[in-house]
RNA sequence: GCGGAUGUGGUGAAAUUGGUAUACACGCCAGACUUAGGAUCUGGUGCCGCAAGGUGUGGAGGUUCAAGUCCUCUCAUCCGCACCA
């Protein structure tokens, strides 16, 4: 029979969808893996990065449960977010009706690429279901104390009218518009991470196994951990007298404790309290007042080019040496790190050199290079010796920073502090398309949450989304209510979740059995049964974002009592991207391919095949049109040759020493294949080498014409194949083995065993020729047939060594 | 600047522990079959060379009997972070 993809795919789609082929079993006493991709936004149809994604965990959960695990690999949709008010701005579409019509869309996408998910635990984030438990999970969180409401700073993104995190702030734009971000004053909600920074941080050891270490790094980084002292500065008089009294000290952090001596000035983040002060109280010239405002207002990326200042004409006391030190508004100083201010050590640090040359500071060399000396041009920032430093002279750095914060501790003016760069998780979005947060705000009673009986805090239908301010605060009735505690008039919040909330915890909700969906978000003993994720596969793009709240949420929920772990993702798996000439697939560059045409044309098996062949899951993966037509014609080949199968329903026994040369290499090149493959899901996820031991036991079986070898090898090779191409395998399974080759296959040894070897022969580590030898003689013979072999390169030479080794090569050390 | 990765044929890429470099595939070349081929099958294909042979894993050194693999330096490309005090 000819291949028809089309024939052979829709069939066994509609079969393994009839026949719930690929639903976890309740049964928690055999072993389980769970398989995961990160989830999808539903943005309208599949990229070839989903393609990728899926295809690669799809793969894993067929091995395993060839292996005879019960698997859970379930998909959901990550359904909240801008892009769907953006499609309603600008097609007049109901975010709803076109988050859900995408999904149906891409559903059917993805089950006619044969992915073997577990259809009755499918779910989108904006189902309402899921928004009552979430809603439930932020009050627990409230009453906890790790989400809190505070005034401050927001990154604003004038073009998506909404709040961003810092996280979604890429080189002071928006992380999806790129536009421009602006600070603004606003309230909003945040989940106080930094509260979980230490543990985030150590428990990254605990990763170092399953995680890629690229990972790992930016997650430290992120996390940014530093250890320093922290101390006040006094003001003197004069400028107690000038500020009212109303400020006496601001606080600075340094790492570099041992500096010190070298202080020469010192310096305010513009936004700083007391900076705001002097502009509120008139204190500073409208000429300054003015520059400040400028410097506010720069972005970031302004602010980077040249650094840039204003003396304030104040004063502070030298903690230690008693001496007065001006203080400066700086730009380079960030408000939101530390305390916002800094001491100054142009000496010793590259920044303060570059302000100090600029305006003028003066410099206090402490540090002297353990050897050779400074040369003064620049700063020197390496570790050194003290000096100038009073009695911790002669100290090296990394002592002396030890015995200073030791001191001023003894002393009562400053204390040995950590810092992070990790900021708490702001979690607001003045946003219609999203989960509202469940609180009310109460003129009486404050901020009140929602009784979890009412749960979910559903959002309204009728909106208008214009794209201006937010819609739940301009729709009629929506925020109006009672009090839950009082009982008078009150308001809801009308700000709602950042979708990263969503896939914080869908993990979890996935395990619960979905009879239980309605009563319970999940169950612990599901959970303990479940978790953690065996391996959980995406893109490098989510490896701060996702995977950092991920890992937080895991421990709030522990601490909450729900769960009894305290990581989410055992094995991560990072793809790389898709690209087409060089660059990755967008719509703008016009160089995207359609996974719907690629279906029609060749098949959902030739899509999987090319993308798992093309190049190892990690690295980039580069679109070739005609590779992909060759992974069709192997597939092809694949089918027309199974008619040399015949039918059986166990592996055929083959007496392996009598057959043929060809026949037994044509066997050793199938099993070698099987091992190849029991090594790729375990640590090596090399399918493209799988795939190409598969080709080459293809290659080795051409060359004879054995039935009981056919048969036995697609025995094997189909149950290997069955995670790449499952249709195709299926469909010759099901036509020769009715289907009872797809589970672990035995690795048979004896057809590794042969008679002779063949082994290269060198001179001096060049190969010259290449012998034959039985697999037990002995090296004597050997080093004699290799010699004889290379008889030519050895005339007139003397022999200074001989090596054997064994079934590789023999090396002849050779002089003259 | 800091951190991480990658560099192998015309192309995508192989090479468990230092042990026959280029598996597998694409492309290309030749041949067979054919009215025809963008089908199928067979063979060839790192580079230079008629050949013998030489040469070859970004570059330069080093360790070793032996280096794509280990060490030192260096170049290029990509990614992440980036005034974090």
């Amino acid at each position: 029979m000819e291949y028809s993809s089309k024939a052979i795919e829709q069939q066994w789609q509609e079969y393994w969808k009839q026949n719930r082929s690929f639903e976890p079993s309740e049964d928690f006493t055999k072993p389980k893996k769970y398989i995961l991709s990160m989830f999808p936004f539903p943005s309208g149809r599949l990229h070839m990065g989903h393609v990728r994604n899926y295809t690669l965990s799809d793969a894993f959960a067929r091995y395993y449960r060839q292996q005879n695990f019960n698997v859970l690999h379930p998909i959901g949709f990550d359904s909240f977010g801008m892009p769907a008010e953006n499609a309603a701005i600008k097609n007049g579409s109901h975010p709803k009706g076109w988050t859900y019509d995408n999904i149906d869309y891409m559903k059917n996408e993805f089950y006619s690429l044969g992915f073997s998910f577990s259809r009755e635990r499918e779910l989108a984030t904006s189902d309402e279901l899921y928004t009552k438990f979430e809603q439930g999970f932020i009050i627990d969180m409230f009453e906890k104390g790790l989400l809190y409401r505070k005034k401050g700073l927001l990154n604003w993104c004038p073009h998506d009218q909404t709040v961003l995190a810092n996280e979604q702030v890429v080189d002071g734009c928006c992380w999806r518009c790129d536009t421009p971000i602006v600070k603004k004053d606003m309230n909003q909600y945040y989940f106080k991470i930094t509260q979980y920074g230490d543990e985030l941080l150590a428990d990254l050891s605990k990763l170092e196994e399953g995680w890629p270490k690229q990972v790992l790094t930016m997650q430290e980084n992120w996390i940014g951990k530093s250890n320093g002292l922290a101390f006040d500065l006094f003001f003197d008089d004069a400028s107690l007298g000038r500020l009212h009294n109303t400020f006496k000290s601001f606080d600075v952090f340094t790492t570099r404790p041992d500096t010190i001596y070298g202080v020469s000035y010192t310096a305010l983040a513009p936004e700083h309290e007391i900076v705001t002060y002097m502009i509120e109280n008139s204190l500073l010239s409208e000429d300054v007042i003015a520059q400040i405002k400028h410097m506010k207002t720069t972005s970031s990326i302004e602010r980077q080019k040249e650094k840039a200042g204003i003396s304030l004409g104040l004063d502070v006391i030298h903690p230690l040496t008693g001496k007065k030190v001006p203080v400066w508004i700086a730009n380079f100083v960030l408000m939101d790190y530390g305390s916002g201010a800094v001491m100054a050590v142009p000496a010793h640090d590259e920044r303060d050199f570059d302000f100090a040359k600029k305006y003028d500071l003066p410099l206090h060399t402490v540090i002297k290079p353990f050897e050779g000396e400074s040369n003064g041009a620049c700063a020197f920032t390496e570790v050194g010796e003290l000096i100038n430093s009073e009695r911790f002279d002669g100290l090296n750095s990394k002592d002396a920073q030890a015995k200073i914060i030791e001191y001023f501790e003894e002393q009562n003016i400053g204390t040995k502090t950590t810092n992070y760069k990790l900021k708490d998780w702001g979690v607001s979005r003045q946003r219609y398309w999203g989960a509202p947060i469940p609180f009310i705000h109460c003129e009486s009673c404050g901020i009140v949450m929602e009784k979890k009986e009412n749960l979910p805090i559903a959002l309204p239908e009728d909106v208008e989304i214009t794209g201006e301010g937010n819609p739940l605060d301009n729709h009629p009735t929506w925020k109006h209510c009672s009090c839950p505690a009082c009982g008078k008039d009150a308001v809801r919040e009308t700000d709602t979740m950042d979708t990263f909330v969503e896939s914080s915890w869908y993990f979890l909700r996935f395990c619960a059995s979905p009879q239980n969906w309605e009563k319970e978000a999940f169950s612990k003993e599901q959970i303990k049964y479940w978790m953690g994720v065996d391996h959980y596969i995406g893109g490098i793009e989510h490896a701060i974002l996702h995977l950092l709240y991920a890992r937080f949420f895991t421990k709030v929920f522990r601490d909450l009592g729900y769960i009894e772990f305290d990581e989410p993702f055992e094995r991560l798996l990072t793809q790389g991207m898709v690209l087409k000439d060089g660059a990755k697939m967008s719509k703008s560059k016009g160089n995207t391919v359609d996974p719907d045409a690629l279906i029609e044309k060749y098949g959902a098996d030739t899509a999987r095949l090319f993308i798992l062949f093309a190049a190892p899951p990690t690295q980039e993966l580069e679109w070739n049109d005609s590779a992909v037509e060759g992974a069709y014609k192997f597939i092809k080949r694949f089918y027309d040759r199974s008619s040399n199968i015949v039918k059986t329903d166990k592996i055929p026994s083959i007496a392996h020493a009598k057959l043929g040369k060809d026949e037994k290499f044509a066997r050793t090149k199938v099993y070698e294949a099987l091992v190849r493959a029991n090594d790729v899901y375990s640590e090596r996820y090399t399918f493209n080498t799988m795939i190409a031991g598969v080709m080459e036991a293809m290659n080795a079986l051409n060359a004879q014409s054995n039935p009981e070898v056919w048969t036995e090898a697609y025995w094997v090779l189909t149950s290997i194949m069955e995670p790449v191409i499952p249709h195709v395998c299926w469909q010759i399974s099901s036509e020769n083995f009715s289907l009872a080759n797809f589970t672990s296959q035995q690795v048979l040894e004896e057809v590794f065993e042969v008679e002779s070897i063949r082994l290269g022969v060198s001179i001096n580590g060049k190969r010259r020729s290449e012998i034959e030898v039985g697999i037990e003689e002995s090296n004597e013979n050997i080093i004699a047939m290799a010699k004889e072999s290379t008889a030519k390169w050895l005339e007139g030479k003397t022999i200074v060594k001989e090596i054997v080794v064994p079934k590789k090569l023999v090396n002849i050390v050779i002089k003259g």
